[in-house]
DNA sequence: GTCTATAGCAAGATAGAC
DNA sequence: GTCTATCTTGCTATAGAC
């Protein structure tokens, strides 16, 4: 029996979320304090540990958001027409994230923190999971369209190319946060010069 | 004119170099204190504080240390023979870092402070310039020698496939440290089906 | 240069009124 | 559920003796 409705629970729980996703990208979340969290949502203590846990649930709680709008977005946007090759769904998904993602400085900060904290850790190897049953459709059947660059047959080829799309992703945006001459463009080619397609 | 002699100064300076790197290892970075670097190296605050100028000092210091190691010894590995392949080359540095380099979240957890801290940042772009020329000169013979695979000549050719291996790189690491499935063997594999040569 | 002791601060989280 | 006030803890960095 909720003392309020959900509906209202919920909607403070999404006001706190997007005030902490604008705390930690101005900050970084190391040196975000939770009074900053607070400042920017112009809430109280009380408001906030009432829906949290803790700072530490706030930020899984904010990447674990951006990062399922971000798939849900991709399966959308690519969602009728051909399959996209690796190299153009890599395209998609980045572009996306620059444009409409969370700052790509809070996804390198998150992939620090899960080396660490072991709960962090579960939600992150939890979201790649999500993240890879997204691509692995489309990657089926793109490859089943084209079998000349899958000669050990799909299941292969997908279970190939997906750490590999990982990996490329993770280092465009590691790349992007903090190299001082990093040309995205020039990376996006060159990524889709060697993926096959 | 110093106070003591040069090399004790540098050897005491190593001496802490090496605990506080155990001790980021054991605990990353932002929740290692001071108290855990003087603990792991026996020493007191007088003595550390005399040779940095504080934790950040100590960690910048630390990543500097042990990537100019490996780039070294990177060098050193394919200094005789034919040139190696880009994935090859890539194995060889992966391999040798996970071997005898520090801890892999090191460098992770590094990246992050980089998106945060410019003193970090700056480090991290001017190691990555060494690394970079390091690779640059191994890449421009091989793609001398297999010119099939620099259809728009050997500059070309560099520019593009430097940040895609570093991204390579970069993904192992991260994965490596972080995902509860990783099988270090079958990424490369996949890296060196996907890469030239 | 190195030690011990401690200053001084910031941060995360809690308690109790409303 | 939310507010204000505060408790408690842990840390970095410095001061001063040797």
């Amino acid at each position: 029996m909720p003392k309020v409705s959900d509906e209202y629970r919920q909607a403070r729980r999404e006001e706190i979320l997007a005030a902490a996703e604008r705390a930690f990208a101005a900050k970084g979340y190391q040196r975000t304090s939770i009074s900053d969290v607070l400042a920017e949502s112009g809430l109280s203590t009380g408001a906030v540990y009432a829906h949290f846990t803790g700072k530490q649930d706030l930020f899984v709680a904010v990447a674990r958001d951006t990062l399922l709008r971000r798939t849900a977005a991709l399966e959308r946007e690519a969602a009728g027409g051909p399959p996209p090759s690796p190299g153009q769904m890599l395209r998609i998904l980045l572009e996306s994230l620059l444009r409409e993602g969370g700052d790509p400085q809070l996804l390198v900060q998150l992939w620090s923190e899960a080396t660490i904290e072991p709960s962090i850790r579960a939600a992150v190897n939890e979201l790649v999971q999500v993240a890879r049953t997204a691509f692995d459709a489309r990657l089926r059947r793109w490859f089943a369209e084209h079998p000349e660059h899958a000669p050990d047959g799909t299941d292969v080829a997908v279970r190939d190319v997906v750490p590999v799309m990982l990996a490329l992703a993770q280092g465009f945006l590691i790349q992007h946060a903090i190299l001082d001459d990093f040309d995205p463009d020039a990376y996006l080619d060159a990524v889709a010069a060697v993926l096959p397609g």
